[in-house]
This record gives structure tokens, C-alpha cells and sequence, in this order.
DNA sequence: CTTGGAAAGTCAACATGGCTGACATAAAAT
DNA sequence: ATTTTATGTCAGCCATGTTGACTTTCCAAG
């Protein structure tokens, strides 16, 4: 397990891994991601939704057509969490539920035009912050960043992010 | 807006920052927490606590004697939801809450000998996920992970993050 | 010393978004 | 045709966020 790390010569280069180091990046990780929600957070705040109705609208951009059963994978809650969700976000005429072609039992989900503005609204948000942010670090920072977070997700999280593809009607 | 970055030549050196780079940086930050939450959600699971728990209990083993209202700047949250899940450590005696010496509103807040275990139960799962994490991204990779999470913090969130020294009694 | 406002913490009640259980409908298997 | 399986829905519970009203303590003005 010899280490080429940046730091110094001899064992020093896994200075990086002590339970303090580790600590910071935990730290990190609890108030990045507070900033992460924060602004998506302040659009969503006195309309009647939440970071869940966030995550759905956002999920349904990106894989048009997906189904309800492919969303749960993603989201990883129950069908009954995230029915609730959906079924607000059909009523207010933000999503199109259209019952499957091939199998009845499935509907395919759509943003309408409505949906689509309040998805841009919080992307663009949660963008801008994001780029400040890619921006400051630079890209060899971006590159670690991308590292470390895949590295942490689960394998079948890890999965679902790389493909992410499926889902079309 | 010349940027010198890691890439190429021309203009290649802000690929990095188109919509899709950025897309991917939001989702991975989305399923990277959701592992980070994961070992120690487990643990609280079948307890009957839950992540704002461990966040108590986080930041007083960070800062013995830390008050109330130190805690409530730290995790953004209303003193009385934060009342709530302090009361119930109270009570099973994970936590326990001195009155104040100079100041008998306050309550300094130490973790007892059964709340240190829960503490360093919660803690060594979190740790071994984030240190596996960083072992394979290796060092240059978690200083680029730091430096992207601390420029997504909110401005005030990044003091605090810095900080969170005081709290002594 | 008393009085009044600010600060710290507590109690009550409500909203969001997790959860499990029970169920309806459609599809697939026998 | 009947049973089993998959998908989605309805009802109700729990955790944890919220606001509002209150108590206790502290400090400052009189």
C-alpha cells in the first residue's frame, strides 16, 4: 500500500486519512449540503412543496417517460411516499401520469409546461450555486470532488447514477 | 474570464462548468449523502432515534459544554425541535444538561459514558465509509472534495464550520 | 429594590415527508 | 378460469421540521 500522496516523504502521506481529517470532511459533508438544498429550499418555501417534490420533478426532467417504479429506485422511498408527491404534482398540472402502452399497470411520467418552468427555476438555482462553487475550487478541485463522492455512494446508488438512462416509454 | 485550468488549450479549460458537468456534480452530491447518512441511519434504526439525534450528539462530543443555543446556531434548526430530541437523550440518560454556573438560563451539554458509546458507535461507521471513500480517491482527490464542499457552503455556514471552537462553559 | 425588557429554554399544536398495512387492478403463470 | 405477482392508491402512524405562547433568569433603568 505504498502512497504517493502530496504531502511529504516518508509515512506522512496518509495524513490524510487520521479520524480528525476525516471528522473535517464529515463537517464538510453536512454543511455543503445544507448549502447544496438551500436555494432550491427558498423557491420551493410558501409554494405547497418540499425538497421531495424537488427531487421527483427533477428526476422526471431528467428521463422523460420514466416510470413510477423506476423513480422509486432512484429515490429510494417507498411507493406510498412518493405516490403522495406525484399525485400533487399531477392535480396542480405539473406532471402527466399517462397510463402505459404496453403494460396498463404502469404510468409514464412527463413534465407538462408548468412542471418544466418550476423545474428550470430550481435547476437553475441550485446550478448557479454549484458552478460558484466549481468555479472557486477549479477543475483539478472538481475532479477530486467527483472522486470522492462516487466513492462514497453505495454500489447499487452508484449503479443508478452512472446509468440512469432507462425509463423511456 | 481567462481561466488557466487543468485541461487543454483553447477555451477546453471550462468544460468543466457546462450544465451537464454541473448535472452531475448535483446528483453525486444527492446519492454520495444519502450513503453518508446510510450506515449511521442504521444504527439509530430499531432505537427509536433518528439523524437529528446523531447531530446532537455529533457536535456535543465536538464541544463538551457547549449550550443550547450554541447547538441551535450549529445546526440551523428551531430551538424547539431541537428541544425535543435533546429532551429524550436527557431522559435515557444519554445526555446530560448542567445548569448554567454564570449564567443559570444556559445549559451546558456533555455526552455520559452511555451517550459517548452511541456517539463512537455512530461515529466509527461514518468514519470507516468516509475513509474508505478517501483511501480510494487517494489525497489529491479529498483536498479537491474539501476545497468544492467549503465553496458550496452558505457564508455563515462556512464561519461556523471553521469555528466551532467555543462552547466551554 | 422594583420594574420591564431581552435571552434561554419549555410546552402545545401543526405541516412535511418518511414509514407500514390493506387493498384494487392488470398481467402473467398454472 | 384461477392463482400469483406487479403496480399503483388510500389510510394512518412516526420523526422532525415549523410558529406561537409561556416561564425563568438576567440585566438595566428608575
Amino acid at each position: 500500500m505504498a502512497d504517493t500522496g502530496g504531502s511529504g516523504g516518508g509515512g506522512e502521506g496518509l495524513l490524510y486519512l487520521t479520524d480528525e481529517q476525516l471528522r473535517k470532511g464529515i463537517e464538510a459533508m453536512f454543511f455543503a449540503y445544507r448549502g447544496f438544498t438551500a436555494d432550491p429550499d427558498r423557491i420551493l418555501e410558501g409554494m405547497k412543496y418540499g425538497r421531495a417534490h424537488h427531487r421527483a420533478i427533477h428526476f422526471i426532467h431528467r428521463a422523460p417517460g420514466t416510470t413510477v417504479n423506476n423513480l422509486l429506485a432512484i429515490l429510494a422511498v417507498t411507493k406510498q411516499s412518493l405516490n403522495r408527491v406525484l399525485s400533487t404534482l399531477v392535480e396542480d398540472g405539473l406532471v402527466e401520469a399517462r397510463v402505459g402502452v404496453s403494460d396498463k399497470r404502469e404510468r409514464n411520467l412527463y413534465l407538462t409546461a408548468k412542471g418544466s418552468d418550476l423545474e428550470r427555476a430550481l435547476s437553475d438555482a441550485q446550478r448557479a450555486r454549484m458552478r460558484a462553487a466549481y468555479r472557486a475550487a477549479g477543475p483539478q478541485a472538481v475532479q477530486g470532488f467527483r472522486q470522492v463522492l462516487e466513492a462514497m455512494m453505495d454500489p447499487e446508488m452508484r449503479k443508478g447514477y452512472h446509468s440512469l438512462k432507462e425509463g423511456g416509454a
